[in-house]
DNA sequence: CAGTGAGCGAGCTTCCGCTTGACTT
């Protein structure tokens, strides 16, 4: 018989947890929830009070199993999941189904492991909160009600296989209004005009420049041309100059969303890459916890790093700080990410672990660390002849504090407003300009998502969990509502006037403008449901319905409000929603008509076909079979132009006769394409173009095809083929390919070595 | 693998939040 087993949620903290406690305690982990609403149909009986159907999921018997004999060996058991309702409802399903005696069945919760923490949690044990496991369980059984019954509307209205959710449906909706917003948006451009000068008494060197800014944007190129002109006779006087004293503090220790964001924009991780590489780094005790949303340090942390940086630093760096949690909706059952030991700045690992283990580090140090002290200095600069006004500013660190170690980036990256040091200048001092210069600036539309930036957004909203911010982008990427890509931009001309002593001259510099990398593009899908979505369930997918029935499911916890009642409110009206939208007629298909065919006069259309968005020429209620396109990979139903349609009907295309047989060009699933003789020949990407390739180049694309072929099977043994491919010889049966080892010598080998090598490969990936 | 776009119907799909492995290359 042991004496006390203490359930915690996650083996790792019970791992550490297990080295506090004495020998008379055994520390187990429950590994998330062990129950959840029956799997198969909606798992609620609504009539019946919303009385939830619990069962324990597959992946979790062997665990339940293991928890209940370690709780029938044990005198006294500790239930210590996190100090929210998620983990007050683990703790009371594990009082259920483990059937504990509430005499000898403690809850007890802590914020952080140390000596002092646990001791006072063992000391004050409590009972286990009813009224938070109930605001829990309306959590999720609204969740469930939402997504149970809105899916089957959208298999029925639009496609099979489609969801809806309250946090993925408002996900999609964010990067669809974004992109509408990008679609209207009109580019317009303006001169923005600024001067080099220097002090009339000194010659012009590299440090006496000064840069200045306009007080005005001209309109159009005339406009900007007849100021400069009138810059050649003005002479320049510095009017004011201004010394601001001013200071930048550090940002807070990283919470999972601040982490995701910061991994994005300085490492160039993805979400779910810096929360694998983080597991690992938590899993291996070199950081805390990394699904938080608190900003919290222990003592004991902050301690710590107070050492580090005194040693470091000096003094002087060190300004121990708290920091109050932004988001409104967290529930701080742990504390912030940061290094579990603060003393080491590195550590042994993969490439990506010490990456991210250094930005935690210097992240959670940093904002330790003094306030840096800036000076800022303004130069103005007037003219005689004009009103506008000049403007050079310049900062200097005085003091760098934080920053020495670190400073974090931001989502737009705009070099222009550099700050650099200004040349001494003084009073009525009066200037000449060396060049002054008006270069046109266009506007641009917000940028699109980044997975990282969608996760800040969803957070501010607070829709959504730590742990849940990973799985949601990946969801709404595994429906076909928005795809991560990139998109090259356009090239775009910019008009620069130079003024150079009396000299005016005009150039043109091209930029790229629109560039985007890694960005979430909605797909016609995404847009559809969306639209379709807000048309009938408006409610559900608004940006504060969260924020909404949070509010509700508080007063649950607080016990203000009966869970049953909140549901009772909430169902009827939307469950009539759910019947209305049903009898409804009309399919949602995203049927947009272009125009008519300049030839023969027949409707063109776009919509969402079974297989695809696709285009359409014709109607079948004219009696004549329509014909079809599918739009291509970089096409939207929303934007293709009826020239851009009629385009897609030009193929498939002939070629013409080839020694007696037709060859054609079209375009498929992966990409432009040649058939010839019921084969298909792959077109060469910026090389060959299916609409203009001739038949001349066709007769080439074949023989290369058919000269590589040749050298591509190195030996056949008719069931067995030893073929070259793109990164070496590989074998090959029944489809399936498999490597060589290293050092196998393929000149050499017979069927009996390939055959050994396919067998072996086979073992290997049985035992795995 | 490079197509498809008639229509019917059986049987499937689906949520959010807690947790890790078990998979693949």
């Amino acid at each position: 018989m042991i004496e006390n087993l203490v359930i915690v949620e996650s083996p790792a903290k019970a791992k550490t947890l297990e080295k506090f406690l004495g020998k008379d305690f055994r520390v187990v982990s429950s590994f998330g929830h062990i129950r959840d609403l029956a799997k198969k149909n909606l798992g609620i009986d609504i009539v019946n009070n919303f009385s939830p159907e619990y069962e324990i999921p597959k992946d979790k018997v062997k665990i339940v199993n293991d928890l209940r004999k370690a709780a029938g060996e044990s005198r006294i058991i500790w239930l210590a999941s996190d100090e929210d309702r998620e983990g007050e409802a683990i703790a009371w399903h594990l009082a259920s189904v483990l059937n504990l005696d509430p005499a000898s069945t403690r809850r007890i919760v802590f914020h952080e492991i140390t000596k002092d923490a646990i001791s006072n949690a063992v000391l004050n044990p409590r009972q286990i909160d009813m009224n938070l496991v109930n605001s829990q369980q309306a959590r999720r059984i609204l969740d469930r009600i939402v997504g149970f019954e809105i899916s089957p509307v959208l298999w029925k209205k639009v496609q099979p296989a489609l969801s809806a959710g309250r946090v993925q449906s408002v996900a999609v909706r964010l990067i669809v209004e974004r992109e509408r917003e990008i679609i209207s948006f009109k580019t317009e451009s303006a001169f923005r005009v600024t001067g080099l000068f220097h002090p009339e008494t000194a010659e012009v060197q590299e440090n006496n420049l000064i840069r200045a800014e306009a007080s005005k944007k001209f309109r159009d190129e005339k406009d900007a041309e007849a100021f400069l002109k009138h810059c050649i006779p003005a002479k320049f006087r510095v009017s004011g100059i201004t010394v601001k004293p001013g200071t930048r503090s550090p940002a807070p220790p990283f919470t999972t969303s601040t982490l995701q964001q910061e991994a994005y924009r300085k490492l160039g991780f993805s979400v779910a890459q810096t929360m694998t590489v983080a597991q690992k780094l938590y899993e291996a005790g070199k950081i805390t916890y990394m699904r938080t949303d608190s900003t919290n340090l222990s003592r004991l942390a902050l301690a710590k790093s107070k050492e580090v940086i005194v040693a470091e630093y000096g003094e002087k760096y060190s300004k121990t700080r708290q920091f109050k949690t932004r988001s409104k909706t967290a529930q701080e059952a742990h504390e912030a990410i940061r290094p579990a030991y603060p003393e080491a700045q590195t550590i042994t690992g993969s490439q990506n672990e010490k990456k991210l283990y250094e930005l935690i580090w210097k992240r959670t140090i940093a904002s330790q660390m003094s306030d840096a002290e800036i000076e800022r200095t303004t130069i103005l600069i007037g003219m005689n002849n004009s009103p506008v006004t000049f403007t050079a500013t310049g900062e200097v660190i005085k003091f760098d504090g934080f920053l020495r170690l670190y400073s974090e980036s931001t989502d737009t990256e705009n070099g222009d407003d550099e700050k650099h040091i200004l040349p001494r200048v003084e009073k009525d001092m009066n200037l000449l300009y060396n060049t002054i210069t008006a270069t046109q600036k266009f506007t641009s539309p917000l940028p699109r998502y980044t997975e990282a930036s969608l996760v800040k957004k969803l957070e501010e909203l607070g829709i959504g969990r730590p742990s849940t911010y990973a799985p949601t982008i990946s969801t709404i990427q595994n429906r076909g509502y928005v795809i991560r890509g990139d998109r090259p931009g356009e090239k775009r001309q910019i008009k620069v006037l130079t003024l150079s002593g009396d000299r005016l001259t005009s150039s043109i510099r091209s930029e790229a403008a629109g560039k985007e990398k890694s960005k979430l593009f909605p797909q016609d899908i995404g847009m559809i449901v969306n639209d379709f979505l807000v048309e009938n369930f408006p409610d559900i997918v608004d940006y504060n319905f969260t924020a909404g029935i949070e509010e509700q499911f508080d007063k649950i916890a607080e016990g203000r409000l009966k869970w049953t009642g909140m549901l009772d409110k909430f169902y009827p009206v939307f469950h009539k929603k759910v019947t209305d939208t049903l009898e409804k007629k009309d399919r949602k298909k995203g049927i947009r008509v272009l125009g008519n065919h300049p030839e023969t006069g027949e409707k063109v259309s776009v919509k969402m076909g079974r297989f695809g968005p696709v285009a359409q020429i014709g109607d079948s209620d004219t009696g004549e079979k329509p014909r079809f396109a599918s739009l291509l990979k970089n096409q939207l139903l929303e934007t293709i132009t009826l020239e851009e349609a009629l385009n897609l009907f030009r193929l498939p295309r002939s070629l013409g006769i080839h020694e007696g047989d037709e060859m054609i060009a079209g375009t498929g699933r992966f990409g432009p394409f040649i058939r010839y003789r019921n084969k298909f020949y792959s077109l060469k990407k910026g090389v060959d173009d299916p609409y203009t390739v001739t038949l001349e180049r066709g007769v080439e694309i074949i023989r290369e095809k058919n000269e590589s072929d040749s050298k591509k099977v190195l030996k056949d043994f008719g069931d067995v083929l030893l073929l070259n491919g793109r990164y070496g010889p590989y074998l090959s049966r029944d489809r399936k390919n498999y490597r060589l080892p290293k050092g196998s010598d393929p000149e050499k080998m017979t069927r009996e070595d390939c055959i050994r090598i396919i067998e072996e490969t086979e073992k290997k990936q049985k035992r795995t």
